[in-house]
DNA sequence: GCCGATTTGTCCGTATGTATC
DNA sequence: CGATACATACGGACAAATCGG
């Protein structure tokens, strides 16, 4: 569970927020106080403190407290910026999830993918396309480019079932950083076949690098979504102030 | 310039980083070494290695060191899910900016309002909606609700020079948290007409709920873009852990 | 495989500064 | 003004992971 003494702290007053102990608006006991309940020293309490901030639940203020401003339960599961695999999106707003690759290639990495990917020219790439269907209808595309060194034993079949539970139970590759990139644009025919729409569509698509807990690179994806499956959530803080 | 001693030591690391003294793939110098070099504590370094972490430019790993994964130069300047002004933004794609606003009034926020901005039913509210030119062709819609009593002299005027300035030097509220939800919807009729396109055109929606330094939820902006003009950036770690 | 040196992660205690009330 | 609250900074200690001999 608690994987550390401020990570259990963290999940104590966050479901003390939730269950609306501390409701939105009110102010969190001091630090102080917080030190003297949970018998640590008053830095692991900031720790906590900082967990709740950068994910938007509370702010501290000088002089005042820390203020709840977010109650988990509103709007569903808020979950700001956080890497969630496809499998996990479908169960939060209750859809069933089918996953057809479409593609499922080795390729060498030449300039123009360079270019898009950030692999070196020369990489040996494993590529996996992907559709991802929502209660049997297109929802989404996912292209996958793979170091293919640091993927052995992910097969056609593995992809289509879940390529996060393969990294994380199989390799025990945790996944330590994504770096996303957002935008909206006019389908392609081809993604327009693929998803099964005509017409004048926009797709939103993210363009994300994930690096593993070696501190490489290993997964490029290019994902594009109908827009009335896409949604995503981001918490801002001025420079990363508060608890830190 | 830098305000506090852990921000100065973030300051001068990242520009080391992009003047590529040490490039993407290389390991930063060990914490030792930095406490050695600046002259201050363990916390200090480590502080400031959270902040070059948590904007995606390193990745700390355990028994290894410090990996730069980013340099700053590459797309141009990189924001991850900075709260960046959109005078600063059309700056930064170098195009020339201006505001036009086609409403300004005071409301009370009714049950349905409340509904999409979170503020409560009976609140005094300032309804300003912007469109924004860059390089004089439209390019996204502003509806901003500021809570009256928060913005006192936010006129029409200021309104369409700059939002931004007005809050930062004049009312000194510096803005602290900023929460936003991205989606891509249908265009209506007003929003194309106001923004000067025809057919079916599909937007960038954002939803943003901005706190100031009080603590106070004081703005809801609806804004929404025209595809061209939307690029969003984000860094995801794992828990959160890493270096702070 | 083992051991010791290195490096990051967690945790403690204390002191001082600054803003709020 | 003093008391309270969070922010910054210092020091030291031990754990866990990595790497080289």
């Amino acid at each position: 569970m608690a994987k550390t003494l401020f990570d259990g702290i963290y999940r104590t007053l966050l479901e003390e927020i939730r269950s609306e102990q501390y409701p939105v608006g009110t102010l969190l006991p001091s630090e102080s106080e917080l030190t003297r309940r949970f018998c640590c020293s008053r830095t692991t309490v900031r720790k906590a403190l900082a967990l709740l901030a950068s994910n938007g639940y509370t702010q501290s203020l000088v002089g005042k407290g820390v203020r709840v401003i977010w109650q988990p339960s509103q709007e569903g599961a808020f979950a700001p910026g956080s890497l969630e695999s496809v499998n996990e999106f479908a169960r939060r707003i209750g859809k069933s999830v089918r996953t057809k690759a479409i593609a499922y290639e080795r390729v060498v990495c030449d300039e123009a993918l360079s270019e898009r990917t950030q692999f070196d020219v020369g990489d040996e790439l494993l590529y996996v396309s992907l559709v991802r269907y929502f209660d049997d209808k297109p929802a989404l595309l996912d292209d996958h480019y793979f170091l293919s060194s640091q993927v052995p034993g992910l097969t056609k079949e593995v992809a289509e079932h879940s390529i996060f539970k393969y990294l994380e139970d199989v390799l025990h590759a945790r996944i330590a950083v994504s770096k996303r990139t957002i935008t909206v644009e006019k389908a392609s025919k081809s993604d327009k076949a693929a998803l099964e729409v005509r017409g004048t569509v926009f797709l939103a698509c993210t363009y994300s690098l994930t690096y593993n807990s070696d501190g490489i690179m290993f997964e490029y994806v290019w994902g594009r979504y109908l827009p009335e499956y896409f949604c995503f959530h981001d918490v801002a803080t001025r420079p990363l102030m508060g608890g830190w």
